[in-house]
DNA sequence: TTGTAGGCGTTATCAG
DNA sequence: CTGATAACGCCTACAA
């Protein structure tokens, strides 16, 4: 293949000066005789011309792609918010770059690297919780950021975008506490995140309200890779108390912890009640079918990306803006009364 | 908040040509003294400096971002797909533009139009199996495009990476024939892809192998789309006569299918053996737990972005391949010897 | 309606 | 070792 044909090819091909070729190419920009339009791309389709982005974006200071970093595509949380992500900035026109981090503040690190370099003009993250100055930097150095799902309470100068974890937390204890337990457990995301933190606070707050006392031993927040899912039931039923009720905040540790419970000799939910955070393709699947907290992924998706696009377009006035959208509780069959 | 500083402001700050500023840039192009270099690099961090890599790739030809063309992320199997490609990209310093058909033919176009404009080097994807001239349009502007999952036979000039579509039907179902099933359905998945296609043709020469009557009504072949998995099952259990065992090898139809199977009086394996395409975190997790063909993601990832790169360097000779992986077979509960 | 020319930020080629 | 300077492909005033 020789090398790709420029504006230039495709000007002196059709007998025309650059400025004409590329009036058609981003037609609107300039007069074009009609004539002469007509001849200009007859020539692009017979070059098989191709407009170098790379140029096109050196030149003209914009971008119209967006950064999207996730945590884990593994995670159904994730892979469906990046199938709406992409869908709603489709609807305006934008691409997304799309960047995992794993979890692993390194890769973030080298995330955000990345994204400067690329100079996408907003980013759309899950951030692990570390790397806070290298965020601010980011968001200093011109890029509109967006945390979606968590934040980073450091930087009150960046977008959020998540669901009431804390009122969603209280939910479904509330709910536990009104079929009657009060050995209530909690799986929550690690320390270091705000959804891990802001679950727990809203746990506690539940129970406090009820004047239930929370045993310490019952919370547990463990890291979202790994299998410490299965190592905190484990922890939990071998207690020297056992609780009545489990609640599963760590959306990535769920299949394990379920895992862990079915291979143990309790059944669900006589022996135990089972409240997991986020609702997926398979939660209605399993036996018992599980009550979960499901979070409103749509909405997340669509505030995040007008926020990245207004920011772009500069259509919003300046002051982060920090979006709450409510998730929703769903109870099926996996909680009930406790049976002692 | 001001215009990010280049590499000349950073030449000027430091009191040196931008030669040399480039040159410390990337490390190895020439000679710099280390005192200089010292200055430099402490000017770039004081100003906060950042290439771009816009005029980088437009002054070096090259492009180092990949478009991934996926159906559907809410499909586990596409969403670790992409997890995978966006993990070996990153391993080559090459980045990822995703964009989804949500198996739309319309939506799988304007994808195509996009990464032209967008002038990205090489493109993955998972074709719906329409569009086949605008796909070979692409591949014809010099895109070097690379089919995985699916393939499009008309377009034998396009690499391709799958598994072995044909060989995985007919594990499975010798598996079941083996457990003494006869009456074994199969629900694909549509017509127009090629994994449809090649999951009956399997499924047919195993059967043929193996001297059993395929019933033509025992195969559904359903879009990937919508409820269909649910309908093709309830057709099945109504039939006059019953299969004893069925096969689901559209992974986006398990889901459904399964569920179905659930609202029925059948209970798994007794009265009906099931054997679904594709592993994913919550085949186990059901009751019983599913027999399953499991596809080998990492390496379909890993083919496909080494064939996308190796295009994009140009590291690898003219002529299509196609490498096809082999996927596993993974008896669990779900599949035993007929009761009847 | 069309053409000319300068500049976007880097890298690369030569002279110093 | 370092410094000018010419590309790279495109857009966009400003002229014609």
């Amino acid at each position: 293949m020789r090398k790709a044909a420029t504006i230039r090819d495709v000007a002196r091909e059709a007998g025309v000066s650059v400025a004409v070729v590329s009036r058609v190419l981003n037609d609107g920009t300039g007069p074009v005789a009609p004539h002469t339009r007509e001849r200009v791309v007859a020539v692009m389709e017979r070059l098989a011309y191709r407009p170098r982005a790379a140029a096109r974006e050196l030149q003209q200071q914009s971008t119209t792609t967006i950064g999207l970093v996730l945590a884990d595509l593994t995670n159904p949380f994730f892979a469906r918010l990046a199938d709406r992500v992409v869908w709603e900035a489709r609807a305006r026109g934008i691409h997304v770059v799309l960047l995992t981090t794993q979890e692993d503040p390194h890769l973030e690190s080298d995330s955000i690297d990345t994204l400067i370099e690329r100079s996408v003009g907003s980013v759309i993250a899950t951030p692990t919780g570390g790397n806070v100055e290298k965020w601010a930097r980011l968001a200093q150095l011109g890029v509109n950021v967006v945390f979606v799902d968590r934040e980073i309470e450091e930087l009150p100068d960046i977008d959020v975008v998540t669901i009431s974890n804390e009122l969603s937390a209280e939910v479904a204890t509330d709910h536990l506490l009104r079929l009657g337990h009060t050995r209530i457990a909690f799986i929550s995301g690690p320390e270091t995140t705000s959804t891990g933190r802001a679950r727990v606070t809203g746990f506690r707050s539940a129970m406090h309200r009820a004047g239930v006392a929370v045993d310490e031993r019952f919370i547990q927040s463990v890291p979202f890779r790994g299998t410490s899912g299965s190592d905190a039931v484990s922890s939990l039923l071998s207690g020297p108390i056992r609780p009545t009720a489990l609640i599963v905040g760590n959306t990535a540790q769920v299949r394990n912890a379920l895992s862990r419970v079915q291979q143990s000799s309790l059944s669900l939910p006589q022996d135990l009640s089972l409240v997991v955070f986020d609702d997926n393709p398979w939660t209605e699947l399993v036996s018992p079918p599980l009550s979960v907290v499901r979070q409103p992924i749509d909405m997340l998706a669509l505030h995040s990306v007008d926020l990245a696009y207004s920011r772009l377009k500069g259509s919003i006035s300046d002051g982060a803006r920090r979006i709450r959208v409510d998730a929703d509780f769903i109870q099926r069959s996996s909680s009930a009364a406790p049976t002692t």
